[in-house]
DNA sequence: TATTTTTGCGTATATGCTACACATATTATG
DNA sequence: CATAATATGTGTAGCATATACGCAAAAATA
């Protein structure tokens, strides 16, 4: 096996978060290095007898102290040899979901600073971390077609309005609400719960919860999953 | 920068190549190593200064002298440590498909031996190299499903039995042949070509060519392609 | 008490998918 | 050379699903 190759394995993560109909993405501040005080996405270096997937977890709890809700392989960049001044890497990137309950950020301890960045206001940002996140918001796009990952990035209860909006928002396309709602209850994934939301005016809305279990044991079976727009 | 990270890089391809109502998947011989003789993807390490992209047509050309007609990231294994015995090593593997002008084999160079290996007896290789053969077949039949990838597997000019063939035969399912034809007639990137199929007995068929120019205009204007099976 | 707001539910219509039957063009057979 | 066998090419009725709506119900607000 020859012994010269000289290129790095890093792990990179596009974390999304949502609140109040806006979509949000996780970056950090670089402590150290010659992109010191700059903004990127969380990740870094894989460590020797370290698989893939730890080293993910590892820098996503060092540089922003998060917990995921859902987390899978991206897309691995290696075909920009320059994307790093310092030597060649390859960046093994990950698409990570959170939801409010973990939205709340830590103080960072391997990074700067942390923040929430509104997906439609990214900055230019080094390495190729744009075309990244670029990657990473049309998995996101298309996988809330064809997957229902939405709730991921929802409270465990919430009224139906908030996942559409979650739609709407995302997709920035309009939906029949009521359309919509039938659909969804038809793949028999929802649960009702028995609490109902009381904020504001109109009438008060069921709470709902996704039914991981269910949607397992259907999807075993070999369940379609699909949300289409007008 | 870390200094001491010690994981190698290797790319490895599953590439699919259709004929005669069969799946089949390259093979290659190892020539050196530890690994001498035994069967197993093509694939090595990627050099420095090198692309991924360009890691991967180098290989498929040293080893099998092959030339693939479509090309695309599958997805990059690093979570078992010890798939190697050498050394620490993540594979950034590719899945491709050859059509039947491509579909023979030169004299190995860098390998011992080259085969195609018919997908349904595949042996047990060594690394992961089952788990990833095992992915790119799972992807291949999803993608047939919502992408007309199809066609990279057949001649350019094929009649509509062998495309249909070749969805019945890698999918395992039947298929209504005249509501099949007519399914992906609709879709309107399929040209008759003026030529008909002479061989053996019953009613020759029109050869039909795929209008890769059409199909990448229509995508571009949001196409649904999906064969859906009863 | 009337109005506004948001949720919850049903139904007519359009669209697309599925299951079929038969005609056509060639080779094989006696 | 006539008939059978084989595979291709095209149409249509019926069914299932998606779309476009209208309206009632439950709360806050005025």
């Amino acid at each position: 096996m020859q012994n010269n190759q000289n290129i790095k394995i890093a792990v990179d993560a596009v974390v999304f978060g949502y609140q109040v109909n806006a979509l949000y993405i996780l970056l950090v501040q670089q402590k150290y290095g010659p992109y010191k005080d700059q903004w990127v996405l969380p990740g870094g270096l894989v460590q020797n007898g370290e698989t893939l997937t730890k080293a993910v977890h590892r820098e996503l709890y060092e540089e922003a102290g998060i917990k995921v809700n859902y987390l899978e392989q991206l897309y691995t960049f290696g075909d920009d040899i320059n994307r790093d001044q310092r030597n060649q890497v390859i960046s093994v990137s990950y698409f990570a979901l959170v939801n409010p309950e973990n939205f709340k950020l830590s103080a960072a301890t391997d990074a700067q600073d942390v923040k929430w960045q509104n997906i439609n206001n990214t900055p230019t940002l080094p390495f190729d971390h744009n075309l990244i996140i670029d990657t990473a918001f049309k998995r996101l796009k298309a996988k809330l077609h064809y997957q229902p990952i939405g709730f991921n990035l929802l409270p465990k209860k919430f009224p139906f309005s908030d996942l559409e909006h979650l739609y709407t928002t995302i997709l920035e396309q309009e939906i029949d609400r009521r359309n919509f709602r039938k659909k969804i209850l038809s793949f028999d994934f929802i649960k009702k719960s028995d609490e109902k939301q009381k904020t504001g005016s109109g009438r008060p809305a069921q709470l709902f919860t996704f039914d991981t279990n269910k949607y397992k044991a259907l999807e075993k079976n070999g369940i379609h999953f699909e949300i289409k727009f007008a």
